[in-house]
DNA sequence: CACGAATTGTTCGCTATGCGAACAAAAATC
DNA sequence: GATTTTTGTTCGCATAGCGAACAATTCGTG
């Protein structure tokens, strides 16, 4: 607003400012910020406290977020947001079946993720039941650098927004085996875009080994990456190689050609 | 802006009226709207086309949409949107044990879900392996009328509430069982009120049940409602009332200790 | 407990963002 | 091909939203 230069100069480009720091405001709500007074919203959205107030009553007006005492918590209707990709998208829908086929096949659980600003995101899931195994909730993301899917789906950036990921990431370990050096990041990028599909073993969570094959669309750019999940004490790696990876490529390659 | 009357007249209570109208557009995307122009977009959230170019102009810089042709179309960014409600809220997270519990115990599907706007909105999920049991979204919703869980919610409200909330929806049948009689429904959301639980049997979908608990906050108040659901060829009401409403109670019970 | 400092919430004069109407361009219809 | 309808864009104008100032609240210290 107050950043514009030289007088007679063109207008920036048209757009709503007030949309922006509204979305802002409702992104910043997070674990660490599961509630925030005014002054949070404004210190955490970068905007001025008269502006987080306007967005803050504007939200509550209309039943995204409600009030307690000086602090704005979100409420259900946010995931009304949320909604508009899955009811608009419909790789989702067409995946399903697809997803479920390799679900009963291999009698584990099998999803589809996108890539979005440095994370995997699950958009459809086939779980099979496990005593240990936790609810994955659609819409909940890993770090791709710690995913298989997350590899996937950087293996088909280009090299040099590969890197520019690999330099702005905090690579947090997720276990005592995740890889977070950079440079190894790259060359195991990169043996996933010779190899076709990824592979990585316990690095998300002990136990646990986790493969992904690409899902590309009429481009040949990859889309989304399929996975499959086991627990190496039931599963090991030659295993998962000879027998899930046929079957998830077989399916990847059947819901490719409906995009 | 031009609806204001008499001068000297306070303000209207200050708000951002770009956020509002830009979140009228997300809230329009659906399975019918898949993707908008800026005048399908203007239309569906009823504001001027200007308005509607300027948010998605700015929903476009963001990245909260993509534009192809003269279509906007939302992307998986949109998901961080839904996020600032899972990542706030702690009963998801304190629910999930009880539900992984619940599931384990009965071997059926468990799930946790509010109310919002006249549906119930799945917040937290326990899923067991079924050939035909496909995966339900956490964020999916289902109409309050039709769900056993919807019923549960709607048996919180006031008369005069649930009252409003008959004289406002449109009853679609979701499977040939789905009563639709407002006075009848009326009449089933009394009963669940005395009851203190709810069972559906294939109102929402042919061959399923579905039974429906509250989980109550201190101040007594139903804020979600627990539920599981079966298939009636394995499961007959009397063998839900008699082994899963037990379970259903006890997990609710425990839950709504934490809150 | 009182006082001062820091933080937060609210107000209001001012201006530039966002408005609506008009116009340009594209699409649809005859 | 001409006309009509619809859609996208522009721009003069005014009010919504801005930032700074102020009021209120909270916090820290003696």
């Amino acid at each position: 607003m107050s950043d514009d230069t030289g007088a007679g100069k063109p207008r920036a480009p048209e757009g709503m400012g007030g949309l922006a720091k509204g979305l802002a405001i409702i992104e910043a709500f997070s674990e660490t910020r599961r509630e925030m007074t005014v002054a949070k919203a404004a210190q955490a959205a970068a905007i001025s406290r008269a502006s987080a107030r306007r967005c803050l009553l504007t939200l509550a007006e209309l039943g995204y977020v409600r009030q307690l005492g000086s602090a704005y918590l979100p409420t259900p209707r946010m995931l009304r947001l949320g909604d508009a990709f899955f009811e608009s998208s419909t790789l989702p829908q067409l995946a399903q079946s697809h997803l479920d086929d390799a679900r009963d096949q291999l009698n584990e659980s099998v999803s589809l993720a996108v890539l979005e600003e440095g994370n995997s995101v699950f958009v459809a899931r086939a779980e099979v039941t496990r005593p240990v195994s936790s609810y994955v909730r659609i819409g909940a993301k890993l770090p791709a650098y710690a995913s298989a899917t997350g590899r996937m789906l950087l293996a088909d950036l280009a090299d040099e927004d590969v890197d520019r990921y690999l330099s702005t990431t905090d690579f947090v370990p997720l276990s005592p085996k995740t890889e977070t050096d950079p440079d190894r990041l790259r060359d195991l990028v990169r043996d996933v875009r010779a190899r076709g599909y990824s592979v990585i073993c316990e690095e998300l969570e002990l136990g646990m080994l986790a493969m992904a094959v690409p899902v590309r669309n009429r481009n040949g750019r990859t889309v989304a990456a399929l996975s499959i999940s086991a627990a190496i004490a039931r599963v090991g790696l030659e295993q998962a190689e000879r027998e899930f990876l046929p079957v998830l490529l077989a399916r990847a390659d059947a819901l490719s050609r409906m995009l």
